[in-house]
DNA sequence: GTATTATTTTATAACTTAATAAAATTTTAT
DNA sequence: ATAAAATTTTATTAAGTTATAAAATAATAC
C-alpha cells in the first residue's frame, strides 16, 4: 500500500494503543512506555507520532467525543416526537461505548487531567452537547408531552449519568446488546418523565 | 486535650488531605508532596501515618463506603412499599455526597487503582450493596407493583450509574440541594419502571 | 539498485516520585 | 522540671518518568 494510506494506518494504530493504555490504568497512571510495549516498539518511538503524552490525550479525547454534537443535531431537527427524539439521542449516544470503548471512555474519565486548551475545546463540546440535550428535553415540556415541572436541566445530568456509567461495566459482546441497553435506559427515563 | 482524643484527630485530619487530593488530582495525578503541602508538613512526614501512599487510598475507600450496605439493608427491611424503598435508598445513598464527598469521590473513581486485598475487599462491599439493591427492584416486581418484564440487574446499574454521577458535578451547598435532587432522580427512575 | 523518506533504536538528560532512617523538635504525663 | 512519647524534619536512595537528539534500520520511489 501506498504511503499516504500506510502513515495514518499507523497513526492510528498508535492512537489506538494510547487509547487502550489510558483507559485501562488512567492517564498519569499509564506511561509512555505501556503505550510503547503495547506496539512492540520502544519507549522513545512514539515520540515519532506525538509532541508530548498530554498531545497524545487531547487527540484520543477529541476522538472520544467526535461526532457527538453532530449526531445529536440531526435528531433534534428530525420530525419525531420529543419522547421519540430522546429515545434515538439515547441509542445514538451509547453507539460508540461500543465501537470505540477506549476513546469514549478516556473522554469521559481522563479528559479533567488535560490542560488548557485542549481542555477548553472538548469541556466546550462536552457542554454543547449537554445544552442540545436540553433542549430536547424542554420541546418535550414545551410540547405537552412531558410534565409541566420537569426539572430540564437535572434531567439532562440524569440520563448523562445514567448512559455514560455504561462504559465501566459493558463487556462490548455485540451491537444488539448495546442496543438493548440503550432501549431499557430510554423506557426508564422516558417513563420517569411523561406528562 | 490528651493524646487517645488527639491522636485519632490528627489521624482524620491526614486523612482528609489524602482524599482531598486524590478526588481532586486523581490517585496517580496525586503526589505525597500534595498531601504534605495540604497539611504543611514536609512529604516524610505522611509516612508517620501511613505505611504506603496504596494504603492511603485504601483507607480513604474503606471510609468511601462505610455504612452504605448497613443502611441499605436496614431500608430493605422497613415496612415500606418497594417504591418507597428505593425512593429512600436514593435519599440515603446520596446523602454522602454531601457529607464527604472527597472519600465518595475517591471511592468511585479511584478504588480501581487499589492493589490486590484491599481492592478484593471494597470491591465486595460494591458488589453486595449492588445486589441488595436489585433484590429491592426484585421484590417490586414480584409485589405487582413494577413492570413484569423489568430487567431488575439492568434498572440497578442504571440507578447507580445515574445518582453516582451527581459526584461530579454537586458543589456541596446545601443538604437541602442534595435531598432535591435525590427525590427528582426517584421520581425519574420510579416512574419509568412501574407497572 | 540507489536515493529518499519513514520508522525505530540507542543513549542520555533532567526531573519527579515513593519510601526509609536517623536526628531534631514538640507535646504530654508525672 | 524532667522523662517519655508523639510528631516532624533532614537527608538520602533507588527507581521510574518524559522528552530529545542522533544514529541505525527499513520501506518506498524512481
Amino acid at each position: 500500500m501506498s504511503r499516504v494510506d500506510n502513515k495514518p494506518k499507523r497513526f492510528t494504530e498508535v492512537l489506538d494503543a494510547a487509547a487502550e493504555v489510558f483507559a485501562e490504568k488512567g492517564y498519569h497512571g499509564a506511561s509512555t512506555t505501556d503505550i510503547a510495549d503495547k506496539l512492540e516498539i520502544k519507549q522513545a518511538g512514539i515520540y515519532y507520532y506525538f509532541k508530548s503524552k498530554d498531545s497524545a490525550l487531547a487527540e484520543v479525547c477529541r476522538l472520544g467525543v467526535q461526532g457527538y454534537v453532530e449526531r445529536l443535531i440531526v435528531i433534534s431537527q428530525a420530525d419525531l416526537s420529543a419522547d421519540r427524539k430522546i429515545r434515538e439521542a439515547i441509542r445514538e449516544h451509547m453507539q460508540p461505548f461500543h465501537d470505540l470503548p477506549n476513546y469514549v471512555q478516556v473522554f469521559q474519565y481522563e479528559r479533567r487531567y488535560l490542560a488548557g486548551e485542549s481542555r477548553a475545546e472538548v469541556n466546550k463540546l462536552a457542554s454543547k452537547y449537554e445544552g442540545e440535550l436540553c433542549r430536547l428535553f424542554e420541546a418535550g415540556v414545551a410540547a405537552g408531552d412531558f410534565r409541566q415541572d420537569l426539572d430540564c436541566k437535572l434531567a439532562t445530568l440524569a440520563l448523562l449519568g445514567m448512559c455514560n456509567s455504561v462504559t465501566v461495566w459493558y463487556d462490548g459482546k455485540s451491537k444488539k446488546q448495546i442496543q438493548r441497553i440503550a432501549d431499557h435506559y430510554a423506557d426508564f427515563i422516558i417513563g420517569g418523565i411523561l406528562r
